[in-house]
DNA sequence: GCCGTTTTCGGCCCGACTGTTTTCAGTCG
């Protein structure tokens, strides 16, 4: 089972204890056990592999032994009584938007729906039959609702409606350039999981600092909508013509900081935000902080002041996840070790070594569509110090070793030879390195010939084929390829995930891990829009192990390589720092590393 | 059922919205 269905399993046990009427903080015990599980980085079964069910978070002995018998046994007799005790028809209605278990079990039971299976088509049929609105506690408006959601299900069921956070961030960085016309908006900024730099984003929601909201609303509805979705004194929400949400919330600015702190989240770190400003007598809300004693409210301009009334240093959007950063943000704040890690800035980005031009190699995927120099332009313009040309390699099955090598020879001849002709018209050095970005085969080879290496400064190594093996053969052909060559020296795009499209293949990271400890192998932190691979949770438990990153474009045009943002905002929300990642050192530095053989 | 710079017992985040209600239950983020 995966961890994604386990948590679903501990969901439905919620559900069903809430059904049950069981005691309320058993069902939240359950539900927070679910959501940890869903975030861990490694499978549920290697914890259990390793003894190690215990260390997870809101797991305890009680569903940690219960797991231990799911694991032993394929089933757990505690788990099947109690889902045994409701009618198993509640389960799918749970995926439908309104409905929770109380609701579900009452039209189960109202309307005698058996069927697990046809359980979303027969409510359907009795909604449009009108028999929902007489049952007690529905209407009218609930009936209507209720079909509504089932409808919204259907469609959700074959389309993913979240985007990926380049597309959300060019749509805010749009709505808020037009919401920054009007003279009444004091601030803006960007909210939720867009604001946290989260991989994919569901809604653009955004917040206004302002004396005058009527006057911002009125202005925000004039950015080009498909439909007004909701109109309010305190915010509107519109359908853009893309068919994507954007949602404007307005606040006044003395009160903005708490507001930009409630609404950036996440959802785990207000929790135990509030669950740790509890216990020092102060309630958090949107609107301020409250007094428990006294019940007056103090209201905060900016979000730093919001954390700092709380005894803490400001916590940077990127890390708001629950994994310590409140606790950290406490010793920074009384000066302890042990504090917020001083996180990777864009600003902080030397060079881009993943980039594909136009050169034609033959190679085995996509070419580039710009040129040499155009590359290095680019690379000047964003004032890098050295760019990584990594093309794919040749095809391997077009080509003899001897043609690979001949090419190989060839493009860095030609390489060279551009680079000293833009050289001399560009006074500012952009140094260049000649790389290659290599197919790790199905069997752990590389797809390239050894004396063909005498042709690159260093390479990166990648999948691009059979990703379907298992995780111990997927492990082994990886962990073989990145010790074949001592100019191996970064591991490319490493989860071969495309985000809403392809799951990354699974590995035994901690293997991985070692690996490149030992020989002193970046991972890279690929910023291409729908990979954002390694992703963030596996570059906090790298980081941990003080394992190298390397954060690239893997750009096919030269103006792919602003995209360099997204992969130092995956390196932030792993809680890297500019010395973990390999491009922040500066020319001689970076030389020496990618050039050091083991 | 979980968990510990208040604690191994006794607590457990907060508010908005909605629809169905005469004061609240359920759902959501």
């Amino acid at each position: 089972m995966t961890n994604r269905e386990i948590a679903q399993l501990l969901r439905n046990i919620a559900a069903a204890y809430e059904v049950l009427g069981e005691n309320r903080f058993r069902i939240i015990a359950y539900d927070r056990a679910a959501e940890s599980i869903e975030h861990l980085t490694s499978e549920l079964k290697d914890y259990w592999d390793d003894g190690k069910l215990g260390e997870i978070p809101a797991v305890g002995e009680t569903i940690a032994g219960h797991l231990d018998e799911l694991f032993k046994t394929g089933s757990s007799k505690h788990f099947a009584s109690v889902m045994g005790k409701v009618p198993q028809a509640i389960f799918p209605l749970l995926m439908v938007p309104g409905l929770g278990p109380k609701k579900a079990y009452k039209l189960v039971k109202a309307l005698k729906l058996t069927s697990a299976k046809s359980v979303i088509e027969d409510l359907g049929k009795a909604a449009k039959a009108h028999r929902i609105a007489s049952i007690e506690g529905f209407g009218e408006k609930s009936e209507s609702d209720i079909l509504t959601g089932l409808e919204a299900f259907k469609k959700g069921q074959i389309k993913e409606n979240r985007m990926v956070l380049p597309e959300a961030d060019a749509i805010a960085h749009e709505v808020l350039t037009h919401i920054r016309k009007s003279p009444d908006a004091k601030h803006t900024d960007t909210l939720g999981s867009l604001r946290r730099w989260v991989s994919t984003v569901g809604d653009v929601d955004i917040a206004v600092a302002t004396a005058k909201p009527k006057e911002v609303i009125d202005h925000f509805i004039t950015f080009a909508h498909q439909k007004i979705i909701e109109r309010g004194p305190t915010g509107a929400s519109l359908l853009l013509h893309n068919g994507r949400q954007v949602d404007m919330r307005v606040g006044k600015p003395s009160a903005y900081g708490a507001m930009l702190q409630y609404f950036t989240g996440s959802k785990n770190h207000n929790i135990r935000l509030r669950e740790y400003a509890l216990a020092k007598g102060m309630s958090l809300n949107e609107y301020g902080i409250k007094d428990m004693r006294t019940g007056k409210l103090r209201t905060f301009e900016t979000e730093e002041a919001f954390y700092k009334a709380l005894g803490l240093a400001f916590i940077p959007p990127e890390i708001r996840e629950d994994k310590g950063e409140i606790e950290a943000a406490l010793r920074s704040a009384q000066g302890k070790p042990g504090g917020l890690p001083n996180l990777v800035e864009l600003k902080d980005i030397r060079g881009d070594l993943h980039i594909h031009t136009s050169y034609n190699l033959e190679p085995s995927h996509d070419l580039g569509s710009s040129t040499l120099a155009e590359v290095l332009d680019k690379a000047h313009e964003l004032g890098y110090s050295y760019v990584g040309i990594s093309d794919h390699n040749p095809s391997k099955g077009n080509h003899s070793d001897n043609q690979i090598i001949d090419i190989m020879k060839r493009r860095k001849d030609k390489y060279e030879q551009q680079y000293s002709s833009w050289n001399a018209r560009v006074k500012k050095r952009v140094h260049l390195v000649i790389m290659l970005e290599v197919d790790i085969l199905s069997d752990g080879k590389l797809a390239l010939p050894d004396e063909a290496y005498n042709y690159v400064d260093a390479v990166i190594v990648s999948v691009h084929s059979s990703f379907s093996q298992n995780k111990s053969d997927m492990t082994k052909r990886i962990t073989n390829a990145l010790q074949s060559h001592p100019k191996v020296r970064i591991f490319g795009h490493p989860t071969g995930r495309l985000l809403q499209k392809r799951e990354g293949y699974e590995l035994e990271w901690d293997t991985i891990f070692d690996i490149c400890q030992h020989n002193d192998i970046a991972l890279e932190i690929n910023s291409f829009p729908d990979r954002l691979d390694l992703p963030d949770m596996l570059v906090f438990e790298a980081a941990k192990k003080g394992i190298k990153f390397c954060i690239d474009t893997d750009a096919h045009a030269a103006g792919q390589m602003n995209s360099m943002k997204f992969g130092v905002s995956v390196a932030r929300r792993g809680w890297a720092t500019k010395r973990d990642i390999v491009n922040c050192m500066d020319y001689n530095d970076f030389a020496t590393w990618i050039t050091k053989r083991r």
